[in-house]
Formats: structure tokens, C-alpha cells, sequence
DNA sequence: CGGATCCATACCGCTGAGGTATCGGTCGTT
DNA sequence: AACGACCGATACCTCAGCGGTATGGATCCG
């Protein structure tokens, strides 16, 4: 092959995509400056020589603010999803090497909270089997489970649908609940034997939660935030905030909440989900024992 | 966040990567070097730096060979999709790019000699839309598209399973149909109305054909080497080979071959594919007008 | 209109990637 | 057994390019 072709045909390398990932998130060049912990203006320079290098603009700037172009914003989700992948092909090295050396060991993530019966029966089903190894229980707030996956931190997750994006994974899916709304016991809603959506839109005294975002800040809004359901569970019964959940956490409910069925919600499937081309048999055997479930 | 540890999080860059695949895929230092464009010692460095910084080995050398340990083959399979999503990262921002310029289009992939009914009639259906864009059709080897798909030089892709690895990508079915043996016109096998795969395993003048792997190169074996499925079906009117395929390609066929139904052999779903998270408009399009049909 | 803010440019120093020469170990041949 | 071919590792050198500091130029605010 001729090297120049083989050369030209690299245009970007780990250094720049993080680069741009960092100032198309930050969206400021002096901030993203400091969060890579370089000086701002080697950043400016490494972004136009990508942008002149890509022959298109990546983000349109004045000396006042910064945007991302149509191209710009197509390369940051991409660009994210190959430094996930970077970084998995890293921690599955790692892993492996591991394991190697008789530290083998599974990382299961699910949502703090949530389906905590079904994790439970998954891992005795799991551990009784011949052969099983260690599974690391990994708890993370909403969201992040499927990052993690692909990112390589964890090797299978439970997540939810619809909620959790679960494209590019391999799935089965291991139960269909619907969801109900858990409020403030003596609350004037818990009267009612069922809700909708519309009811709980809109309730003065209970507005919903917020959660934070991939980058780890708070969307505007009058809702506490916060971070873990545990903290959230505290709030419901502190008569503060309301939260609409698959069927199944009922059963960890205390006292002080009440749970009424939300009947137009949208139905909650939980799946147990792992990396494509997975060849773990640690995996495989998650995965089945969580069918026999 | 501490600049340090940033930069402790990431060992490997793309660089080194694209150095070990090529070792990796070569098992040769020389000739990776060769491939690679660079002469052999800073390649010796480079890849003994990767494992220092992992902290394995992710080969074993001998002066005499060089073979994969077991990280390094996670290695290899991960780093590869790696850089495939790098690849793809570059290939759709590009496209984006000239989406932007006007010079919109779909590029969709097909293993040649497959699908063609199907794919005429979804080409047909699709370009009847309102808003349709030009679709560039590329015909490729069997277990390419799907690289192609991951890689970003590709959009959508008709794939077959179980034939086709789909692990990673969306997909919808479209149709599922059995197999049928295609043979030269007054073999003695063509009198049968049904045939098992047992007999067509060795058939001593119809040996199976052999196509080449992603590395372009061949297996051993005794039958010829084919690189479209056009040659291969002149090959079987020659009598010197015989196929087993879906069997819709029965249409397309002409003189000289006769098809036979085998009962035992899987079978074959078409599905249209394409990249997890895909925004475009175009191949939402692709898609609907599929499942139409 | 002056100051603050923010991205781009100019210039410099140094790290590190790649090149050449060579070593050391293994296998095949005579 | 000795020699040569082969192949990966090491030693050493050169220079591209990455990051740093200083500064320019543009825009918004009071």
C-alpha cells in the first residue's frame, strides 16, 4: 500500500476528537482549555488544522460565542462514541489481563434502585451455576449504564425501556411492568385508585425530580435535585416531590409513601443488555441465568 | 478535574492502535512495518511501549514468531471496532459536510447477486417518497457490509442471517425464505426434488467454492476461488462448483443451472441494517419504505 | 470611549516519533 | 559443528509538531 494513501487517510487521532469533544461540550475554548489541562490557544490551533484537515467548519465562532455546526454536531456523537469504544478496547485489555492472572470477575451496572428483587434472584440463579464467577454490582444513576457499557467499565447491565437507550447493544428482555406513581402518604392524590400522567403534570406542592445530565449539571426547573433514589425516596416522604417507577419497586416501598398505578404510563420493560460480539462466557451465563428467571 | 489523571486514563492512541492491528493481523513485525509505511525498530517500540503502558503482554515473540496472548487478541477485536468507529466518526462528518453543500445521498450496501429482486423493488418504493435523495448502491463480498456499515462508508446495508454478524447494528426483518441448491443443468443431483446438506458435502466433482476472507486472501481447500457471485454462477453452469443460496435468487437464474430445495439448511432472513443512533432522515426513509413492501 | 472578554496569531523550547546501524538469538543447511 | 539467513530488540541521532507565553483583534458592556 502506498504509505501516503495509508497516511492521509487518518485524519483524526484520539488527541483532537477529545479536544474537540471537550470544546464542542463546554462550548467555550477557555473552559475546555482548562478542563484538558492544556493553555487555550494550542486548543484553538489543533481544532482549525481538524476543521481545515475535514475541509468543513466544525463550529462557527465570534470573538462572543461559540456553535456547533451540522457537521460539528454529527462528529461530537460520533466522535463520543469512538473514544467509548477506544476506551472499552482499553479496560477489556486490561480486563482480560486480569483474568489471566486467576482475578477473573464480571461488572453488572444497573440503576441504583430499580429492579432490586429481579438483580437479587439474578445473582443467586447466577452464583449457584457451575463455573460462576465473581459479579461486581456496580450502582449509577439513571442514564449511565449504557455508557458504561460501552465504554468497556462494565461487561452487562439491566436496563429499562423505553427510558435507556439500548441501541447498539445486544439484548433479551426479561420483564414488562407498567409504573406507578409514588407520593407523600395522605397526600390528596393517593385518594384516587389510579392516575394518569396528566394528573401528576402539573401538582403545585410536588414537582418532579431532577436528574443530572450526562455532563453531571442540572437542567432549569423548580424540582429538588437529585442524584440517587434513596435521597429521592427521602424527599417523596418528605411530602417534596412525587416519582413514577416501574410496578416492581413497590415491594422496597417504607412507610411514609404510597404507591397509585399510572395507567397511561408508558409500560417498562427491563433487559439485561451486554456489548456486541461479547465472548465472555462469564456473560453468556448472566444472560441465561437471567432467562430462566 | 486533575490534569494528571486525565492524562494517565488514556494509554492508547490511535496511533499505536493502528500498529498493533497491523502486527497483530501480520503476526510479522517486517512486513507490518512495510504495511504500515515506517521501518520495523520504532514499530518494535512503539507496540513494547503499549504493553508496558497495560501493563501485559500482548505477544508472545520468539525471534523465530510472534503470536497473540489473550489480551492481545481482545486487543485486536476491540481495537479494531475502535477504529472502525474512528473511521466512521471521520467518513459521516464528511458526508455531513457535503449534505450540507446540497450533495445529499444514501449509500447502501448489498452482498452482489443477493436481494435483487428486493432490493429493486425497495429502491423502486423508496424513490416514490416525497423527499426521497439519490441512493448510491454498492455491491460488495459477503461479510463485508457490515464492516462497511461500521466503518461510516455505508449508511444501510441488506444483510443475511445467520450469515451476516448483526450484533451491534439496528435492524428490521424483512424476509425470511429457505435454501435451495444451485447445480449444473443434468448433474445426477439435480434429479432429486429435495436435497439434505449431507449430500452436497462431498461431492467429488462439485467441490464448495471458496471466498476470501477479510484479509482478501484465501483458505486451503480444493474448490475455486470466487470473488463475485456472478463468476461463481458461471463457474456452477461449467459444473465445476455448486452454491447453496436463499432461495428468491431462483429468479435471476439462467441457463444451464438447475435449483434443488435443501430441507435441512437454516434459514435465511434478509435484514435491512444500519448504524445504532443513526439520525438521518434518509435512512429512516430506507427503512420505512422496506417494511412496506 | 475604556475595559473586559474571548478566540486567533506569532514565536520559542522540548518531547517524542521515526530513521539508520547494529546486536543477539534461533533455525536451516552443508 | 559452523555458517548464513532471518527476525526482533537496542542504541543513537534528527527533526516535526505539540504545548507554552505574549500579544493581537474583535465584540460587548457600562
Amino acid at each position: 500500500m502506498d504509505p501516503a494513501a495509508a497516511a492521509i487517510r487518518w485524519v483524526v487521532d484520539t488527541r483532537e476528537l477529545r479536544y474537540f469533544v471537550a470544546v464542542a461540550e463546554e462550548l467555550h475554548f477557555g473552559r475546555a482549555a482548562q478542563r484538558l489541562g492544556i493553555a487555550q490557544p494550542p486548543l484553538s490551533r489543533a481544532i482549525s488544522l481538524l476543521e481545515r484537515r475535514l475541509g468543513t467548519a466544525l463550529l462557527t465562532r465570534t470573538s462572543r460565542s461559540v456553535a456547533l455546526t451540522e457537521p460539528g454536531a454529527v462528529l461530537l456523537r460520533e466522535g463520543r462514541t469512538a473514544l467509548d469504544a477506544l476506551e472499552a478496547a482499553e479496560h477489556r485489555t486490561r480486563r482480560s489481563a486480569r483474568a489471566a492472572e486467576g482475578e477473573a470477575g464480571v461488572v453488572l451496572v444497573a440503576k441504583a434502585g430499580a429492579s432490586g428483587e429481579l438483580l437479587a434472584k439474578l445473582l443467586d440463579a447466577y452464583a449457584a451455576e457451575p463455573g460462576a464467577v465473581r459479579v461486581d454490582v456496580e450502582l449509577c444513576g439513571p442514564g449511565q449504564q449504557a455508557r458504561l457499557l460501552r465504554s468497556g467499565r462494565a461487561d452487562v447491565a439491566l436496563l429499562h425501556r423505553p427510558f435507556d437507550d439500548t441501541s447498539g447493544l445486544d439484548v433479551e428482555e426479561l420483564l414488562t411492568e407498567g409504573q406507578v406513581a409514588v407520593l407523600p402518604a395522605g397526600h390528596p392524590l393517593t385518594a384516587h385508585r389510579e392516575l394518569r400522567l396528566a394528573d401528576l403534570d402539573d401538582v403545585p406542592d410536588l414537582p418532579h425530580p431532577r436528574w443530572p445530565g450526562p455532563d453531571g449539571s442540572y437542567a432549569a426547573g423548580r424540582g429538588p435535585e437529585v442524584r440517587d433514589s434513596t435521597q429521592l425516596l427521602q424527599l417523596v416522604s418528605l411530602g417534596r416531590t412525587l416519582m413514577v417507577v416501574p410496578g416492581s419497586v413497590r415491594a422496597q416501598l417504607g412507610e411514609g409513601v404510597v404507591a397509585v398505578p399510572v395507567v397511561d404510563a408508558p409500560e417498562v420493560t427491563t433487559v439485561i443488555a451486554w456489548p456486541p460480539h461479547s465472548r465472555s462466557r462469564a456473560v453468556a451465563g448472566l444472560v441465561q441465568a437471567a432467562l430462566r428467571l
